[in-house]
DNA sequence: GCCGTTTGGTGACCATGATCACAAGTGAGT
DNA sequence: ACTCACTTGTGATCATGGTCACCAAACGGC
């Protein structure tokens, strides 16, 4: 285990990707005192589920290390995954602020740490601390946009090849990826896939049939854009 | 114009449609009070647009009477239809909270009349009134659920015809459907196509073609449907 | 290093629904 | 009643991408 999987967002904010969607970070001492008290820190190894669709919830998982993958299943097994989170993201916040089922199941991808924070214990400490509160109320509002750049997504680009110019660009341009023409891979074919809604096969085409336009260019686990004008006209949302 | 066009949510909220998710209902006199104040109300044509995708948020619309539909599209024209807003729905919410673009255009159906309430007053509405800023959190919370809800039905549901299912059970469990048997069409074959994401000529053949399997009848501008259990069988979401 | 499991590549085939084209129905306004 | 604009019905055609089948590569234990 390498060494920021020993790290604590809520002990130190210093020692976390500095986002200003970090909702518990930068906090008065009062508030980080108390968040200390309630929260719990786990470790968790690939494939590790969080929570499960579907499921009352119990509270709400911020993100130390390591990727997490937000997905939903259809009763005949089709899956799509709507995010792939990174350590600062907060999990299951709005199932846990409704009250409602967790609306995603969470698997880790790769090994990480988690801080737990029980559902009663955060609704408290969300009527102690108003500005927190505030700061909820912001992230839920961004939730709900990647929702809908999600639906116009899913709704308004017909090919798959579309999508996955569009997924690549996503990547090259999330930030804390430092070179906009390089993307490490992470994920499996089948689990772009899911991403995209199409199938592995398609997904497999789609990267020879890139690579064989010389828009693309695979390096190890490493691909390079080599044309990105292209990738972006070709998306035109 | 007819009797309905002259009630008004926020002066009587006896004369609306009552719903739990009314936002701006049941609440204190003074508050009640404050948003008189604030709010101005106008009477709109079928077709009048209430906001436009991409606009800078100038605040939100409360629905007294009339219908909306709300959508997105793409620059190359393909549009879809993410709501059908009735009387009592919250236009603009999210947009005007987080003060980034509206992400829908608004445009009204049939004739009718809303309440506009601008930014800056209602957030200083908000900042006096905290148990307003809860409700409107919980409303917030469930704009998410609804864009999760499309999420799977556009992600997960392969064909068209298991989301004109979808679609059409949803009409006929709307609150305020009163025979769940019995749906009133009040969009077009190409409203409908534009919010299942498919073409005006597959609606009409789905059309058909449930007509002929006797899963629907068409009364005049009525819906009968005549099979519910194997609508509900080709959803299995 | 070896073997089994997972992941990736590719061809052949086929069902589906988009597209185009045109006819027929509907309805509001004059 | 007549017209024009909008809406709906339906056939013919065709491209796309899903499905199936199978093999090759890569990877992770022991």
């Amino acid at each position: 285990m390498r060494a920021p999987y020993g790290l604590n967002i809520l002990d130190n904010c210093l020692t976390c990707p500095v986002r200003e969607e970090h909702v518990f970070c930068n906090l008065p001492a009062d508030a980080i005192q108390k968040l200390n008290e309630i929260k719990s820190t786990a470790v968790y190894p690939k494939s590790a589920m969080l929570f499960i669709e579907g499921q009352q919830p119990r509270g709400v998982f911020v993100l130390c290390a390591g990727k997490a993958k937000l997905s939903t299943s259809s009763s005949e097994g089709k899956t799509i995954i709507t995010k792939i989170s990174d350590p600062g993201d907060v999990l299951g916040l709005n199932a846990t602020i409704s009250n409602r089922p967790y609306e995603v199941t969470a698997e880790m991808i790769e090994p990480g740490q988690a801080n737990f924070i029980a559902r009663d214990a955060l609704m408290q400490f969300l009527r102690e601390h108003g500005e927190v509160a505030v700061r909820l109320a912001e992230q839920l509002s961004r939730n709900y946009y990647t929702a809908y750049e999600e639906i116009r997504t899913l709704g308004l680009s017909s090919s798959p090849s579309e999508k996955f110019a569009k997924l690549l660009l996503g990547w090259s341009n999330a930030p804390g990826n430092d070179n906009p023409l390089q993307v490490k891979l992470t994920l499996t074919h089948e689990e772009i896939a899911e991403m995209i809604g199409t199938t592995r096969e398609t997904v497999s085409r789609l990267f020879s049939d890139f690579k064989k336009r010389q828009l693309l260019q695979l390096k190890g686990a490493t691909l390079l854009i080599r044309d990105k004008g292209a990738l972006q006209r070709m998306v035109n949302s």
